[in-house]
DNA sequence: GTCAAACTTTGGATTATGTCTAAATCCGAA
DNA sequence: TTCGGATTTAGACATAATCCAAAGTTTGAC
């Protein structure tokens, strides 16, 4: 699989490093959300000499070059979702997590009819408790 | 008109002050989505004696007790908005402003029977180019 | 292989946003 | 007037994120 990342890195215009390919590795392959600090404690546990400063230059270099989407939806934490086709969102109330609800489960009509805005992109983003899901929250 | 604030304030069992009333003056009259800074400054403005402690303390009473909403849509930005009723919000991609949507301008399928998750609110966070408006950014 | 230029990483300083605390102040009721 | 609770305040603290200049690494030309 790491060679998989490191085309896709070069195919982004990512020169590939360690560093690059220890955070790739585990943001482009997760749909947990991670601020940039899970990011770095994860990514730490199996690759230590990785300093925050490079964690911040990466993520904000794969957002930049379209490999992750950057997500400002909850209290002073911005998360990065690999995810690059167009979704919902759906945030816990009690946990906090953030998941991605397919675009399909969502009817959305007419926004970019919205007349007076051009439209660029949209989600929508929901607030609620998830039912039996009985996924035990692993908190932060 | 401020009588009317003061009435506001106790309905929602906050005891006015001076301090309370001028963010309230402000805060709940506008249709700017300012931060907790942008309140500082504009308050200030006519109304010096003012700590920062205030404002944020003041801010989070309000929304505690429903008169205001916190919403956090974009960039590190927790932003206010006194409008209670259900809408929808569009982020302008040039100027970073927010305006509200209103609840009917977009039609939006069945989220509340989205099964496994028990919705509690939504809504349609959109992004994009504000057209024609001519609304010159009177900016922060 | 060697070297220089370009790129990448790094720790620490810095900024920005927000919370906390303990002391001072204000205000209403007795 | 005095008491006690609520409110405000400055400044300390916490946290997220960026900036910076130095050090390390890679690459390609020779």
């Amino acid at each position: 699989m790491s060679p998989d990342l490191i085309t896709r890195l070069k195919e982004a215009g990512i020169q590939p490093s360690a560093q690059r390919l220890a955070v790739a590795g585990y943001v482009l392959q997760t749909d947990a959300h991670p601020s940039a600090d899970e990011v770095m404690s994860e990514v730490q546990a199996n690759f230590p000499m990785l300093s925050r400063a490079t964690v911040y230059n990466t993520l904000n270099l794969f957002v930049e070059k379209g490999l992750l989407r950057q997500l400002v939806l909850a209290e002073g934490k911005t998360v990065f979702d690999p995810c690059l086709e167009p979704h919902h969102h759906f945030i816990d109330e009690e946990s906090g997590r953030i998941e991605d609800v397919p675009w399909d489960a969502v009817k959305v009509g007419d926004v970019k009819g919205l007349k007076g805005y051009e439209v660029h992109e949209y989600m929508v983003v929901m607030r609620g408790r998830k039912l039996g899901g009985s996924r035990m929250s692993k908190k932060r």
